[in-house]
DNA sequence: CATCAATAGTGACTATACTCAGAACTGAGT
DNA sequence: ACTCAGTTCTGAGTATAGTCACTATTGATG
């Protein structure tokens, strides 16, 4: 066990490597075809690994596609915490972050809707899951932060408020009802219903 | 196709009977196992129809709960309107409403969850998953009104935050986070989140 | 009653996410 | 170099939701 500072061994190095492989595999099918129209079958292969070799590294095909967008949604959330930044306005500034999240979820319109009943249903032990739920908290703090600003929301309801606004966006993105729609009237119905929130 | 008044005529009287049979025996075994742990073909049998038969009344397992737990929604949605008349409070008449559908969710632990996530994510061109819409859509009319009682909440906002209530419910009653979590739990977490809503 | 078109019912079959018993590999100890 | 215990990999196999080509039933018509 005692090895060098960058030696990893082999058998390390490996896993790593067929872990990429099949993330690789995975990102590029899903985004092209959309997550229903894959199977297992067709990642492992174009990943070059045995089909049972997928689930020795996610539990379920629901946790690949985490797997796969969570690191999209983070950068999403990052970019939207800084445009909140340089605006003033409170509903503007939650806007702003909300905009970014709502254009990362509709890129791949099937997989975005999936990625958020895969975040609510399923089994939060699988840690790709649990990265997903974190994603949420931080964008939740991100909107908190923003509607403190001006001191016209409580300390402690800003938390709340925060975890409400997450719920509007989560349905307003996930709802059957508006799937046809693009960014901006998902954008529109989310801010209709935050604008209500605000002390106005 | 000239009949009598009563007379249906033995084809629809099968019909009728057959989907009576399925959902009956939807019902108890759902009720009894949890949705998951019980197969169409059992359900089938228990009906005393072919495996096929089922999917002639629905398209998808999902859409068979929906037929059988769509009644009791409806019902606890009556009783909670009900329950709203008689009590004089804002914040109390709503969690009644709120209470009453929780308690309804509750009560079939696994299969509330089935439930929510089928009506969200399901195909709403099937009849059943429409009424189970239609029920929320009621329950947010039923919500609204209230709000509008003391006209401290705009005509427009109520609507809309009726809305936004319904979403709150919805992912209280569906995050996994709360999977454990029991009915006073669940009114607690509701309650939290609505009250900051109101104005105060 | 006999015919027949339309409707309803059926269960063998298909597709696919996921499992699991065993094969293959790895590296530490000798 | 050899052994071997532990780890990782594998693909044939399993379970089950949903399909579909065929069969059975119905009731209108001659």
């Amino acid at each position: 066990m005692s090895l060098g500072p960058q030696q990893v061994g082999r058998r390390e190095r490996n896993k790593q490597q067929k872990l990429d492989r099949i993330t690789a595999a995975a990102s590029e099918l899903f985004a092209e075809h959309g997550v229903d129209e894959v199977t297992t079958q067709q990642i492992a292969e174009k990943a070059d690994v045995g089909t049972g070799t997928v689930f020795l590294y996610v539990k379920t095909k629901g946790e690949l596609l985490l797997l796969v967008q969570n690191v999209h949604y983070r950068k999403a959330l990052e970019r939207g915490r800084v445009d909140a930044e340089n605006i003033s306005d409170v509903l503007e500034a939650v806007m702003a972050i909300i905009g970014s999240i709502v254009r990362c979820n509709r890129t791949q319109i099937d997989n975005g809707r999936t990625y958020l009943r895969e975040m609510v249903f399923g089994n939060p032990d699988e840690p790709h899951h649990a990265e997903a739920l974190n994603i949420v908290g931080q964008t939740e703090k991100a909107i908190a932060g923003v509607l403190r600003r001006g001191g016209r929301v409580g300390e402690a309801d800003a938390a709340t408020l925060a975890h409400v606004v997450s719920a509007i966006m989560f349905l307003s993105m996930a709802a059957t009802i508006n799937m046809a729609h693009g960014v901006d009237e998902i954008e529109a119905d989310i801010r209709g219903q935050v604008s209500v929130l605000l002390p106005h």
